[in-house]
DNA sequence: GCAGGCCTCAAGTATGGCTTGAGGGTTTCG
DNA sequence: CGAAACCCTCAAGCCATACTTGAGGCCTGC
């Protein structure tokens, strides 16, 4: 009974006799804390709709594998956490290499964002983006200073947004050249990851071009991601900080 | 025919006769290029979902203004792009001071990782997070050396994440001291948000503070939107000063 | 050797997100 | 003023997703 060459797995303490993987309901019981509403029949749907597709024992059990396990922890956060159908699911956890990566969604979003075919780039006038932002004329001016937004009297769905957002931010006392950190961040970002990838991208070559293109993504998403749990960090610690943030409990 | 005190709407040359709202074939025609699937029924049962409410005529015809629409491109754009149910939009929607925002999901994923009760840290021992992670002890080491993760032998969620991503990034030739950077930006982004809210959330008052808390969590999801637009600019502008990149269309 | 756990497969259920249709008023434009 | 085009409500229907339930039966460990 240890036939697996696969992974050794390398038991701690409280796994020895699962080396070999969990029956189905022994996940169940392990992931039900975090995923209250998950269900034995919840697990097989799942398998059917091939998200996992654990081993089986010569009877036909299912055998969870830690993998198997963390990947379902991770399809439970995504349809949870970022309310992704399984479908979407499933491709995305696909199109990964690695089965792991909870930052499946951000990958979505670069991509959809990025590239998109030139031709699509509806732009807007300074009355028309005032209008649809509720910025004025100073803000527009400073985000420019700033270079949150590109000079010029014309704007693209991206500026729009940012310029959304600047003006929300304003609210908060937020203001354009505070902005500036958040600009020279992502600039240093985007160095890195060109700098990963400077080779594969100038290559002559179309195909390793475009190899390297996704793979921008995938780092672009991946970056993105640990910058994100960065903040958490951070402001968790500014948060806890704090005097006594007892009674809210 | 000109009776709405509301907002003057500082008309921009092409919607002069609209200054009204337009009705709910034309807000359909208008949004149709960029949401190719709506239609007027499901104008109306966004309606009826409560997610947005356009004045009516007398004669109870409804009229969209400007941010009517804008909200809907919101609603439209969270529902393609982020698959968030209709419930869900309502909520994140509402619970913003100005309907606007497509910062929405940030919000509630910072929400959700935030300070969500001290008690629910579960952590993971190092033989553990190897197993669920694939990372190695020099990882970790190295990872604990350039302050991605807190020293010691016991990891929480987000660190979990942390090491997940960081043997993806690895796969890319991207090493721990490249995400240096990340970490350090950061603590800058922090740094701007606590700046800001020094004042409430010193206060000794707890309903200040609760409220700069708040006021936190809206502000960190506004400006990590704010940085994943200025990297998608800088993607894009790295991307298109590229060689030819015709041939993919 | 049997109790408790697991298997498959087919059918059923709940919810979300619309569409359709009947019956009827409103606007606009010549 | 009148007709064509557009809009209204409300109730019912429809389709997909995500499971659950149940019948009938095998596996495994004490």
């Amino acid at each position: 009974m240890r036939e697996f060459g696969g992974q050794t797995e390398l038991l701690s303490p409280d796994d020895v006799d699962t080396a070999a993987g969990r029956t189905i309901g022994a996940v169940c019981e392990m992931l039900k804390p975090e995923f209250p509403d998950l269900s034995i029949s919840k697990l097989r749907y799942l398998e059917d709709q091939e998200l996992v597709t654990p081993r089986r024992t010569s009877g036909g059990y299912r055998l969870y594998g830690p993998r198997d396990v963390e990947r379902l922890r991770t399809i439970l956060t995504l349809q949870r956490d970022e309310f992704l159908p399984l479908k979407v699911i499933r491709e995305e956890l696909d199109a990964m290499r690695t089965g792991a990566v909870a930052s499946a969604k951000q990958a979505r979003r670069i991509k959809r964002e990025n590239l998109g075919s030139t031709d699509a780039v509806r732009t807007y006038g300074v009355a028309e983006i005032i209008s649809m932002t509720g910025a004025d004329r100073a803000l527009l001016k400073s985000l420019e200073q700033h270079g949150l937004v590109s000079p010029g009297d014309s704007f693209d769905d991206t500026e729009r947004e940012v310029i959304k957002a600047a003006v929300e931010l304003r609210a908060y006392g937020l203001e354009p050249r505070h902005l500036r950190t958040l600009r020279v961040a992502a600039e240093r970002e985007a160095g890195l990851l060109e700098q990963v990838l400077a080779t594969g991208l100038k290559s002559p070559n179309p195909d390793r071009r475009q190899e390297a293109l996704d793979s921008l993504e995938s780092l672009a998403a991946l970056a993105s991601h640990v910058r994100h749990l960065m903040l958490v960090q951070e402001l968790r610690q500014l948060v806890t900080s704090l005097p006594s943030s007892q009674e809210i409990a």
